[in-house]
RNA sequence: GGGAGAGUUCCCGAGCGGCCAAAGGGAACAGACUGUAAAUCUGUCGUCAACGACUUCAGUGGUUCGAAUCCACUCUCUCCCA
């Protein structure tokens, strides 16, 4: 089955320019395609995932990606989706993120010179020293406001008000396609289907400017059920960056996919085959739950390794399993100073390894029966723990059904 | 530049001199039920040395016994006109 029929059936694709010409293209031959990536953060996320995995598919099937950083674009900020302006980066957090992102690019996607190999670009190099003018004439000529203000990506926006600047985010991002047209033979941009408008941007101006035909092609966002984004949690997003979400957490994400979406994921996030994923969509009630263990180590490996997602799946069998795995959870060192005032308080443990954002709340989460210490209940939303209780150095906190944190005495 | 309006706790959104830590909804968290799912029901949802105290309603300064509510100025945003 060729790449483009693997995509087909796995449901990822949204919309695209040419549908029988892109068949063709990448069943049959190899081509150059990029995806953008902004940095608006220090880590990728699960959003910038899929697209990676996606590459990672194009990749295997002998396609050269591409993978843009927006150090360009990410200046001014896409409005697509969005229903307010970003605030403004400062150019050295740009920077910044942008290294995050690469490296962590890495362990999904394969780069390198050669062959095969994907290459790393980032728009600052040819957006950031522009001449305004020059622009205008030369790119700008293209667009018709009138076309642009119909785009979808506008339209919400329109209500709520838009600035110039975003205005110009499609320009910059077409003009980033017609810069690799035209230095790497890049025939095909893919994105999130929120990317459409601006994809299509970058087509008509190949079109206009080199009189050539360009492609695009955008893949369905990965939702709930209920439609929202996956990709967050109470505590924000679900970040690719070990140190921001650890593999444990990352994993129990998965772990914790809700039935309707589960296969859908595995066909999102995952590179088994689908004939095998299409045997667990027969699975049901309790069955099921194992196509989310199954789900939740593949992606962890995408992301982390083996070598942690086994981690990360041991912890998870011993943690549900009764017992602890204190090797694999997450954890926070703890001065003893916390002993100071005779005993170190439950509540004040918890707010330091951000279980409860205020002792109020720990408390409260106590009292109502949502907070266990070495297995036992707490009750007294004033109980103190002294030296013995952590009798190796630390004591484990449950809180609520699902959530285990190990606490270490320094 | 001229005119009109708005800024409330994570989000939306009431409140328009004391009864306001501030209605209602959403999100979220905990409990029950379960399959580490969903749905449902119950509780919680500013901070703290907690039957009380303290800090919040864009910012600063006033009026008042008392302000989120009134006044002045500032900042930001939206809308109409140029």
């Amino acid at each position: 089955m060729g790449v483009f029929d693997e995509l087909k059936a796995r449901g990822l694709i949204a919309q695209m320019t040419h549908e029988e010409k892109i068949k063709e293209l990448l069943n049959n031959e190899k081509v150059t395609f990029y995806i953008g990536f902004d940095p608006t953060a220090d880590s990728l996320h699960v959003g910038h995932l899929m697209q990676m995995i996606i590459m990672s598919h194009m990749q295997r099937a002998g396609h050269k990606p591409i993978a843009l950083i927006g150090g360009g674009t990410a200046m001014v900020g896409d409005p697509s989706g969005r229903t307010d302006m970003r605030s403004m980066m400062t150019k050295e957090t740009i920077e910044h993120n942008g290294q995050c992102f690469v490296s962590q690019m890495n362990n999904v996607v394969d780069f390198g010179e050669g062959e095969g190999k994907a290459t790393l670009v980032n728009n600052a190099d040819w957006l950031l020293g522009l001449n305004y003018v020059d622009f205008l004439r030369d790119i700008g000529t293209h667009f018709s406001v009138n076309r642009m203000l119909s785009a979808e990506c506008f339209k919400t926006r329109l209500e709520k008000g838009l600035s110039f600047i975003e205005f110009n985010y499609m320009l910059m991002q077409s003009y980033d396609f017609l810069k690799l047209h035209d230095d790497y033979n890049c025939v095909l941009e893919l994105g999130g289907d929120d990317q459409w408008s601006n994809i299509i941007g970058g087509i008509e101006l190949v079109r206009r400017v080199k009189g050539e035909e360009a492609y695009g092609m955008t893949f369905a966002l990965l939702t709930t059920s209920e439609g929202k984004k996956m990709g967050k949690t109470m505590s924000g997003a679900v970040w690719l960056d070990p140190k921001k979400t650890s593999p444990y957490e990352f994993y129990q994400y998965w772990r914790n996919t809700e039935d309707a979406s589960v296969i859908k994921c595995l066909k999102f996030l995952t590179f088994l085959p689908l004939s095998e994923i299409e045997s667990m969509a027969e699975w049901k009630d309790s069955k099921l739950n194992e196509a989310k263990e199954i789900l939740a180590y593949e992606v962890t490996k995408t992301v982390h390794g083996a070598e942690e997602a086994d981690k990360a799946r041991a912890a998870a069998k011993a943690i549900f399993g009764g017992s602890a795995d204190i090797n694999n959870m997450p954890f926070t060192d703890i001065s003893p100073d916390v002993f100071s005032d005779g005993g170190a308080e439950v509540a004040q443990l918890m707010v330091l390894c951000s279980l409860a954002k205020s002792k109020g709340e720990a408390r409260r989460l106590i009292e109502q029966g949502g907070v266990s210490v070495n297995d036992d209940k707490v009750t007294d939303p004033k109980a103190t723990l002294s030296r013995e209780d952590f009798a190796d150095g630390y004591v484990i906190i449950k809180k609520g059904k699902k959530i285990f944190h190990k606490a270490n005495i320094l």
